[in-house]
Formats: structure tokens, C-alpha cells, sequence
RNA sequence: CGGGGCGUGGCGCAGUUUGGCAGCGCGCUUGGUUUGGGACCAAGAAGUCGCAGGUUCAAAUCCUGUCGCCCCGACCA
């Protein structure tokens, strides 16, 4: 980075020198959020919750298209509800939040605030699921959730988030496990087609999955500081809550069965990926399908020409409007330069300049967030051409985002070039690893870098030896430090 | 749960050592000149110095207590 660019973010502390800052400064100065009075909680700003709402309106989108309908369940869960499943309980004990009053009085049976919401749920569909008939059920709910986490980061980790959460039942193990790979595909899909960031997916190994389910399956991404984050996950829960709440059905060979369940999520954790995967020392970058402003138009306005500038950018603005999320930046009194830095920190993906000299040639200064671009078009073939230009950032921030992915991924053989990679550049990191827990915690306890999944489709599909004890197996995993 | 840091106009801070008119920069308001990469001039508004108690003629400053938030680690979407 020049000198001269430096002086383009003042305000925000460049990622090679604070990675962490730097993510907490650009949370804060592109008004995506703002601390609230409450211990690891915080107010979305219009403009993170304006990205939230395109994720949402693209993933319900394809939620309702795999024949899933929106329902949904009680915040309070009563504490014994919540118990009934053994490993779930031990999960998520430690972060409910407890209500132990309603006004002056106190409750019989304490309620807790929902950190998910299978207990609730399952209690409801033990009542609704009687027959083979009702199956399969397939529900999805928008809600909040939560978990009264230690440690919180915006976006990445809060006291409360906003998440969808699907539940579905099943008459045989078979389906189950078919919903869960395929809203994990969906999951998939969605992000890297929606929010351009690349995904590895995978099963999680025991020590990782949910609490109180046979098989997590997982989505994990790359950050652009080298470590991993989860980006959602799809569970197949077996049998294990349908036992204790009792949700079976009388089947067609007139017998009474116990139901096969799945539940998934992904959460708004995904700005957070979005963010750290996209942004650089200017500020944000957003994807075109989910940016709240796909392009704004800057006025240059000048004594002279105001009136005329203004005006030809009010009919730019109705001219695309059909097609594209446009905004005017019409305030006066910040000059243009410091409309283009801020709007470049905000991530919108193409900005767009009127000013006399583009009036006299009738064109339009267009300049793309994701490369710097800079070119002019003619006026009238700019609704045309912008949604092209926007598929094409599109595309080129996943194909970085995916060429960055691949540069940091490192296939290693043995213990020592794995610490080695860690220390000096994180990544992803391809190794065998012969299925033994005690092997999985110690790599955890010695380097922090946890086995983010077994990936679905392996590339190596040859043995190797273990990473850590050298034992021979055929199973490659991934490796990395996680968020 | 451990370690660190911070609470003073909206934001960032100085002032606390050595008690004595609550200040600076940015932002905000109004008016004017500007506007092709963070413009300038002028005039303004805005603070129970986190909270409670104490010492003192006098407390942002000293003492005691307390609350909150942030960051970094161990556990988790």
C-alpha cells in the first residue's frame, strides 16, 4: 500500500497491522452496528440490517423452494423442556440465559431463553406428528436466539443473533439423512453464489458436532487473516430428540415408529464473513447481490452547472432504479472526495459520477469498488450494461476470494511442516488424521488448529499416515485455526 | 473463567502525578464561499467528568466501595 492511499482511511487501522481492529473499526465507521448497554449484545444499523434482509429474502427464497414453509415457536423454553435430551443439555448449559421472574413473581419452573430451538419445537411436534402421513414436516423459522457467550465479536459471535433455523421429520433415516446433505447444498449454494465467499463442506468429527446430534455437517470458509470460520451447519439428529419427546407416527405397516429428524442454520455470523473475506484497508466490499446500494451516483456539482447535474443524475437514478439498487447522493456540503471515500468504505460496488465534463461528452464516469476500474459509458447504455457490470464483480470477488482460498491451502505429511504453516501463515491445511479423538485433541492442544471438517468429496483419495501418530488411514481432513 | 485496558459534550482524547474557572481535535447547528479523491471562513449549541459514599473552604483530580464496556486467551453458530 503507497503512502497516498494510506491517507484515502483515516479512521480505520489497515488489516495487515490489526486484523482485529481492523475488522472492529470497519463494523463501526460503515454504521453496520453499534455497541448496545448490554454485555456482548449490539444494535444493527440500517445498513447492516439492509444486507441481513437481502441474505434473508435470497435464502428464504430457496428454503421455500425445497418445500419448506416459515413458521414460528416461543423465545421461553421451560428449563425441564429444554433438559429432556442429555447432550443437548450439557451443551448448551453453560450459555442460557434464565428467566426466573414474570413481574413481581416468581415462576414455578424457570424459563430459558432459547439458544435454538429443537426442545421447543419437538415438544410441538410430538402433538402435530400422528401419522405417516404428516411426514415429512418441514419448518423453518427466522428468529433470534441466545447463548450468553464469554467472549463476543461482532456479527461473528453476540449475546443474541438473528439466525434462521430449519426442523424437519422424517419417517425413515434415509430421508433424514438426504435433507441434511441437501440444505447443506443449499447452504452451499447460497453463499457462494449469493455472498461470492467459496465453501468447504463437510462432516464435523464427534468432538465438534451439535450437542445432541448424530452427524454435523458444516460449511467452512476461509477469512482472509488465515483462519476458518463456520459458516452454517446441517444436522441430522438421529432419533435422539424424537425419543424424548415422543414424536412418532403410525406407519404404514401399522406400526408405531419413532420419527427421524434434521435441523440447520446459518446465522448472521454471515456478515461477519462477508466482511472478512471481501473487505480491505479502504473498508468494505460488498457483493453485489446482497449490497444495500449496488451503485450510488455522485454528483460533481459546480457553481455553474448545478442545477443541469442534478438534474441529469435524477434521471439516471429513475433510469436504473428498475434494475439495480440505486442511491443519489445528493447532500451538499461534502465535497466529492469525500463522497468517494465514503461510499468506497461502505463497500457499495460501483459508483458513478456526473460531472460537467461528463454532461459535455454525455457519458458516465464508472468506477468498480472490487478493482479500482475506472471508465466512462455512455449515458444511455448504462441501465443496460449495469447489471452486467455488477455480475461481473460479482464473479470476481468469489474468484479472489476462491484463488486466495487455494493459495492458502497447504497439503502437509507430517507434524512438524503443520506447526510450521501454522505459525507462519494459517490457511487451511489438507492432512490425514487416523479418526481418533485423543490424536484430534492433542493436535488441538498444541497448535489451536481444530479439524474443521471431513470433506465430502475428498480429493486425495489415497492413504497417508496420521499427522499425529502416523497410523495409516484414508482420511483427509481440514485443519485450521477457527473463529 | 483468567489477563489487560478504558469510563470527561455525539466520537477520539488531554487534564488526575502536585486538589483551585472543564479544555482540545473531529463531528453537529446557522450563514457565506466552495465541490472531478476526505474544502474554507465566521458565529453558535452541546458536560450532573460511569455511579455511590468519604476527606476538604474547595474533588474530574485524593480515599473506600461499586457498576459497566472493550480487547486478548481457555469454551461455543
Amino acid at each position: 500500500m503507497s503512502l497516498n492511499e494510506k491517507e484515502f482511511v483515516k479512521e480505520v487501522t489497515p488489516r495487515a497491522v490489526d486484523f482485529s481492529q481492523w475488522y472492529i473499526d470497519l463494523v463501526l465507521k460503515t454504521e453496520l452496528m453499534d455497541y448496545a448497554p448490554i454485555k456482548g449484545c449490539m444494535a444493527i444499523r440500517p445498513y447492516g440490517y439492509a444486507i441481513w434482509e437481502n441474505m434473508q429474502q435470497l435464502l428464504d427464497k430457496r428454503i421455500k423452494a425445497t418445500g419448506h414453509q416459515n413458521a414460528y415457536f416461543p423465545l421461553f423454553i421451560p428449563q425441564s423442556l429444554l433438559q429432556k435430551e442429555a447432550e443437548h443439555v450439557e451443551g448448551f448449559a453453560p450459555e442460557v440465559a434464565l428467566v426466573t421472574h414474570g413481574g413481581d413473581e416468581k415462576l414455578n419452573e424457570p424459563l430459558v431463553v432459547r439458544p435454538t430451538s429443537e426442545a421447543i419445537i419437538c415438544s410441538m411436534y410430538a402433538k402435530w406428528v400422528q401419522s405417516w402421513r404428516d411426514l415429512p414436516l418441514l419448518i423453518n423459522q427466522w428468529c433470534n436466539v441466545v447463548r450468553w457467550e464469554k467472549t463476543t465479536r461482532p456479527f461473528l459471535r453476540t449475546s443474541e443473533f438473528l439466525w434462521q433455523e430449519g426442523h424437519t421429520v422424517h419417517a425413515t433415516e434415509e430421508e433424514a439423512e438426504e435433507e441434511t446433505l441437501k440444505m447443506l447444498g443449499v447452504y452451499k449454494d447460497f453463499v457462494e453464489t449469493e455472498l461470492a465467499v467459496p465453501v468447504i463442506s463437510g462432516l464435523k468429527t464427534e468432538r465438534e458436532k451439535f450437542a445432541g446430534a448424530l452427524k454435523t455437517y458444516t460449511i467452512e470458509a476461509l477469512m482472509a487473516d488465515g483462519k476458518a470460520l463456520q459458516a452454517g451447519t446441517s444436522h441430522n439428529l438421529g432419533q435422539h430428540f424424537s425419543r424424548v419427546f415422543g414424536i412418532q407416527y403410525l406407519d404404514t405397516d401399522k406400526q408405531l415408529k419413532y420419527a427421524w429428524q434434521t435441523s440447520w442454520g446459518v446465522s448472521t455470523r454471515l456478515i461477519g464473513a462477508v466482511i472478512m473475506v471481501h473487505g480491505d484497508d479502504r473498508g468494505l466490499k460488498l457483493p453485489p447481490q446482497i449490497a444495500p446500494v449496488q451503485a450510488v451516483i455522485v454528483p460533481i456539482i459546480t457553481k455553474k452547472k448545478r442545477e443541469e447535474v442534478f438534474e441529469k443524475c435524477r434521471e439516471l437514478k429513475t433510469k436504473l432504479a428498475p434494475k439495480t439498487r440505486v442511491q443519489l447522493d445528493d447532500r451538499e456540503g461534502y465535497s466529492a472526495g469525500w463522497k468517494f471515500n465514503e461510499w468506497e468504505m461502505k463497500g457499495v460496488p460501483l459508483r458513478l459520477e456526473v460531472g460537467p465534463r461528463d454532461l459535455e461528452r454525455g457519458v458516465v464516469t464508472v468506477v468498480r469498488r472490487d478493482t479500482g476500474e475506472k471508465s466512462t459509458i455512455p449515458a444511455g447504455e448504462l441501465p443496460q450494461r449495469l447489471p452486467h457490470i455488477l455480475k461481473e464483480i460479482q464473479d470476481n470477488l468469489f474468484r479472489q476470494a476462491l484463488a486466495f482460498r487455494e493459495e492458502n491451502t497447504h497439503f502437509v505429511q507430517n507434524y512438524a511442516e503443520f506447526q510450521e504453516i501454522l505459525q507462519e501463515k494459517m490457511g487451511l491445511i489438507k492432512a490425514f488424521w487416523c479418526g481418533d479423538a485423543a490424536c484430534e485433541e492433542k493436535i488441538k492442544d498444541e497448535t489451536k488448529a481444530t479439524i474443521r471438517c471431513i470433506p465430502l468429496e475428498p480429493e486425495q483419495k489415497e492413504k497417508g499416515a496420521c499427522l499425529f501418530c502416523g497410523k495409516e488411514n484414508n482420511r483427509m481432513v481440514y485443519f485450521a485455526r477457527a473463529y
